[in-house]
RNA sequence: GCGAGGGUAGCUCAGUUGGCCAGAGCACACGGCUGAUAACCGUGAGGUCCCGGGUUCGAAUCCCGGCCCUCGCACCA
């Protein structure tokens, strides 16, 4: 065996390291080495105390005008336009729209780094039914009773109540964009392309007006889409009731019933036919209540529900036979036929089907092929109208129980209970709706869906099944109703013959009228006579020649003016372009926003769809994966999130979760996050820290120069970079999160960072040792700082203050791009060996352990290592003994001996396996403790400085030299 | 009921075309340091990869059948 001989470590020659001056530093006593190191120095706190500090720089950012700065400043680029989905104007914001307006900064954000010109416009969506219910109950007035005029300049005031409140809670968060000049769907402009959308629609015959049964809500008194719909638990009647047969056919006996089921009692006066299955099996069931006709598969159940022994049928029959048997309506003496439809089940009632062609979709389906008159015998309120005779003056569910009194009362009722079942509700007013047949208008997506369908072959939908979804969405889609009986909102622009009724679809009409919207607002709907929007020379009826028109009384649904939005935005402001190249909102904006989008774009642009891509995200949820909700209590709100820990960590959690699916959050969670935070934050503190007396511009180490350690990091800076670039761009930010959060905690705080203190500390300021270092780091911190601007805006721009940076540096780090990976850094082989010293690294670390459980040594400085190799053909022998010079400073120990060559390693307390053939020793080092660099060495070898290593002295010498 | 997505350590996430004892960071426990200090370093213990079958020499990864969560659709006479 031999042992390899080592080296002293002395500093390379360098600016900061001269020869021994003869005489130099004579007084060595009492001198206080601790001044004499360079030790960290930097005034970016530790404790980042956001909640305070962020406000500070906001207002920092609107002092320099940051939206308007980052735009200048990238005129001229090639565009990346993110078009804003608007949030309703009502209600502060919640987590799920804090997370999206986060997503859509980092994603601006990160298109400006990477060399876009990227505005951003954020939007609201101002008109509707919620708030016009607002601002209603804060008037405290019937609607009947106030003019229309006054009602929308209500809403319109209490909509831009809360545009501004949420305006500024966005702007808390760090999102930039254009706040100032946010798009507003009740700005004239806004309202004059909407109104041009609708007439290249109707133009195209795609706008109708029908009379069908459509989703009402008596409570808000209009007519409903069903994206407005949502389901909940409601508790109804159950009742059975029987309907006296007139005319049987010869098919069934005489004075026989037809039983029918419904939970509907109100639309029992509305009846108007009995729906039966043809192939369905009917008996005729004697009983102590009559001869009943019912479904045989349903049969028991009905005899049980309504307490009736069980019988066999008398006879039975197909539904086809029933067809044409007639029964009267004992409520109103109205006779009326049995019908087949193949809509009808034997899941539940009787097989027979209580059909109101004015209360249901099949009902109305299945009677105008009957030829079935619509009877709807309510009225705007719910309220049951004089063709309801008795029941007339009552609400809807007020007369249930008089409507199954009266039936009890004709012999009608065989059976009544309750039922709990989902029942369609109002999503903003949460009461039942109803289904009620009025004339309304609708958008004909049938007759435009394939080119839909062709549209969304040309968007990149991210995460691809997008597509899969929307596609199911948008196949089958019912045709859309538009109308809606309210005040605020986009009025139907259209004027209808008054001789004839015939709505006109004149392009020049629609022309006028979005002229004078676009001068006045659609409030000149109300205030104008509706000749004022006719085209010169007035408008002539296609159906009847009339002259005389009047306007539409209805408004648009607000689905609608959000629809429209890539028209009265991306085409109307100059800095955007049309198409958007991304939408990103939640999965719901499926139904929703992403779907009216693409319908009101493929009719009115020529088939093209308004966004290149759509981003969706998730839902947040809790730990548990449930969803968050008042009654489960585990809601968190953004605001205080903010309040306890800072919007950086609100954005930081938005980045560490895969937003792709759920994204959980919950005290834990968050904490969790702000560890990470404050690591990343003490990394970058540790950087800045040593970089106080470096310039980059006169003190940067050529990359040949620099240590070979330092130059095995920066081949690491690369990696992350490229990974982190590639995350960016492939919007998996969790990706950058973990990539970097791994980056700060192992390479760098754990490894090198570690490594670096003694050549940071002791070696002379300007040595090009401790220079080489800095030039890392400082590639480092900037490389961080840039890749976390878009993430941790505010937490990044403080860290960019206190970074020594070239003097035409721009103001803020939101205008840097992102770090580039730059080759000429990579060196993979010089990365494989180090990467095979660090499994050396551990394995010593491992053994210096034990010694420190039984307190052989403290630091690791107080050690010494011996490692024994076999040797030969192992590589690791020659690896060693390659960089024998620098093993003490990566172990962090005093001295590292080699011995090759050796039969076998010897073995004992502290010893250990290394990787291959190696075996680690560790024993305490011999040497006394260097009173300024801790590590343990012959002292005093230069006599000026008794208590210091050699090194030391030397650089405490130099000092002295420097000062004198 | 149908469709989509998901279910890997306490938490956030990796696990390439099936193949070394299933990984990382954080949190946790224990220890060190006191020259990043309301910091920093080390060591360690944590997993029936939702469950049950199957294919295979071999499955977290493929197939079948369930369960649970989220979103959407349909039904709701």
């Amino acid at each position: 065996m031999r042992v390899v001989p080592r080296a002293q470590p002395r500093p390379l020659p360098g600016r900061g390291f001269s020869v021994l001056p003869e005489g130099a530093a004579q007084m060595s006593e009492k001198i206080d080495y601790k001044a004499t190191l360079n030790m960290p120095r930097t005034d970016f706190p530790m404790r980042a105390n956001l909640p305070k500090r962020e406000p500070e720089q906001l207002k920092a950012w609107e002092e320099m005008d940051l939206y308007n700065l980052v735009q200048r400043a990238t005129a001229g680029r090639p565009k990346f336009v993110l078009h804003d989905g608007p949030p309703y104007a009502n209600g502060d914001i919640h987590l799920g729209t804090a997370l999206n307006k986060i997503l859509k900064d980092i994603i601006v954000k990160h298109a400006t780094m990477a060399g876009y010109d990227a505005p951003y416009v954020p939007g609201w969506d101002m008109h509707g039914l919620p708030i016009e219910l607002r601002a209603l109950k804060d008037m405290k007035i019937d609607r009947k009773q106030i003019d229309p005029l006054e009602l929308r300049a209500r809403c319109y005031e209490y909509a831009h109540h809360w545009l501004n409140v949420q305006r500024e809670q966005f702007k808390r968060l760090g999102v930039r964009g254009d706040w100032e000049n946010p798009y507003k769907t009740v700005t004239p402009e806004f309202e004059a392309k909407e109104v041009e959308v609708f007439g290249a629609m109707a133009a195209q015959g795609y706008i109708y007006r029908g009379l069908k049964p459509v989703y009402w809500c008596p409570h808000c008194e209009t007519a409903l889409a069903e994206a407005e719909i949502e389901y909940a638990e409601k508790t109804s009647f159950s009742i059975y009731v029987r309907f006296p047969v007139v005319d049987a056919r010869g098919r069934i006996p005489e004075g026989s019933y037809l039983v029918i089921w419904t939970t509907t009692p109100w639309t029992i006066p509305a009846n108007l036919a009995v729906a039966v299955h043809p192939e369905v099996e009917y008996g005729v069931y004697p009983t102590g209540k009559g001869t009943l006709v019912i479904a045989n598969a349903l049969a028991e159940k009905f005899f049980q529900a309504v307490d009736l022994p069980a019988v066999e049928p008398a006879a039975t029959l197909k539904g086809a036979e029933l067809e044409g048997i007639t029964y009267r309506h004992l409520l109103y003496d109205r006779v009326s036929p049995v019908i087949l439809g193949e809509h009808v089940t034997t899941e539940d009632g009787t097989g027979l089907v209580h059909t109101a062609p004015g209360h249901g979709h099949e009902d109305f389906e299945v009677g105008q092929k009957y030829g079935l008159p619509v009877l709807n015998p309510v009225n705007d309120q719910g309220v049951f109208t004089a063709e309801a005779g008795p029941f007339a003056g009552m609400f809807i569910e007020k007369a249930n129980p008089e409507i199954v009194r009266a039936l009890d009362e004709a012999g009608m009722l065989l059976g009544q209970g309750k039922i709990r079942h989902q029942y369609a509700h109002c999503w903003r007013c949460k009461n039942p709706v109803i289904y009620r047949a009025t004339v309304q208008w609708f958008v004909r997506v049938e007759g435009f869906m394939d080119i839909a369908k062709e549209a969304m072959n040309h968007v990149r939908w991210i995460p691809e099944w997008g597509y899969n979804r929307m596609y199911a969405m948008i196949d089958g889609l019912a045709d859309w109703c538009i109308s809606r009986q309210r005040a605020w909102g986009l009025p139907i622009p259209i004027l209808t013959c008054s001789s004839c009724d015939e709505p006109s679809f004149e392009p020049k009409m629609f022309e006028k009228i979005a002229e004078i919207f676009r001068a006045e607002g659609s409030d000149a709907w109300w205030k104008r006579p509706a000749e004022d929007f006719m085209p010169e020379g007035g408008l002539t009826c296609a159906k009847c020649g009339g002259r005389t028109f009047h306007k539409e009384k209805d408004i648009l649904d607000v689905w609608f003016d959000s629809g429209s939005s890539h028209a009265g935005v991306l085409e109307t402001r100059p800095e955007l372009t049309w198409p958007a190249d991304l939408y990103l909102e939640g999965s719901d904006q499926h139904r929703g926003w992403f779907k009216s989008s693409l319908l009101t774009s493929v009719v009115a642009r020529g088939g093209r769809p308004p966004y290149k891509g759509v981003l969706t995200h998730g839902f947040t949820v809790d730990e548990q994966g449930r969803k968050m909700s008042k009654s489960l209590g585990n809601v968190v709100d953004p605001a205080d999130v903010i309040k306890k820990y800072g919007a950086d960590i609100l954005r930081l959690w938005v980045a560490s979760t895969d937003y792709r699916h759920d994204m959980a959050l919950s005290e834990n969670i968050l904490k969790q996050v702000a560890d990470a935070y404050r690591k990343m934050r003490n990394t970058l503190r540790y950087l800045l820290g040593n970089l106080y007396d470096f310039n980059p511009e006169t003190d940067m180490v050529e990359r040949d120069d620099l240590l070979e350690i330092d130059r095995w990091q920066m081949h690491r800076l690369q990696e992350v970079i490229g990974k982190v670039s590639e995350a960016y761009r492939n919007y998996e930010y969790h990706v950058v999160y973990h990539t970097l959060n791994n980056y700060c905690a192992v390479d760098l705080s754990a490894v090198y960072l570690d490594i670096l203190k003694d050549r940071l500390y002791t070696s002379g300021a300007t040595s090009r040792e401790r220079r080489s270092a800095q030039t890392v780091l400082y590639h480092v911190a900037d490389a961080l700082i840039r890749m976390l601007t878009p993430i941790l805006s505010f937490t990044a721009e403080e860290a960019y203050g206190y970074l020594p940076k070239p003097a035409d540096s721009p103001a803020t780090c939101q205008l840097l791009m992102m770090p580039q990976v730059d080759p000429t850094y990579l060196d993979e082989d010089l990365a494989a060996e180090w990467e095979k010293l660090m499994e050396v690294r551990d394995a010593v670390q491992a053994v210096l352990e034990r010694a420190r459980v039984d307190k052989k040594i403290g630091s690791s400085q107080e050690a010494a290592v011996h490692l024994y190799a076999s040797g030969g053909e192992g590589a690791w022998a020659e690896l060693l003994e390659k960089h024998l010079a620098e093993l003490p400073t990566i172990f962090i120990v005093s001295d590292v001996k080699l011995f090759v060559g050796g039969q076998s390693a010897p073995s004992g307390t502290y010893f250990g396996e290394g990787p291959g053939d190696l075996t680690v020793e560790v024993v305490r080092a011999s040497g006394d403790k260097c009173e300024r660099c801790w590590n343990y060495r012959e002292l005093g070898v230069i006599e000026q400085h008794p208590t210091l290593c050699e090194r030391c002295a030397g650089v405490v010498l130099a000092q002295n030299l420097e000062e004198a």
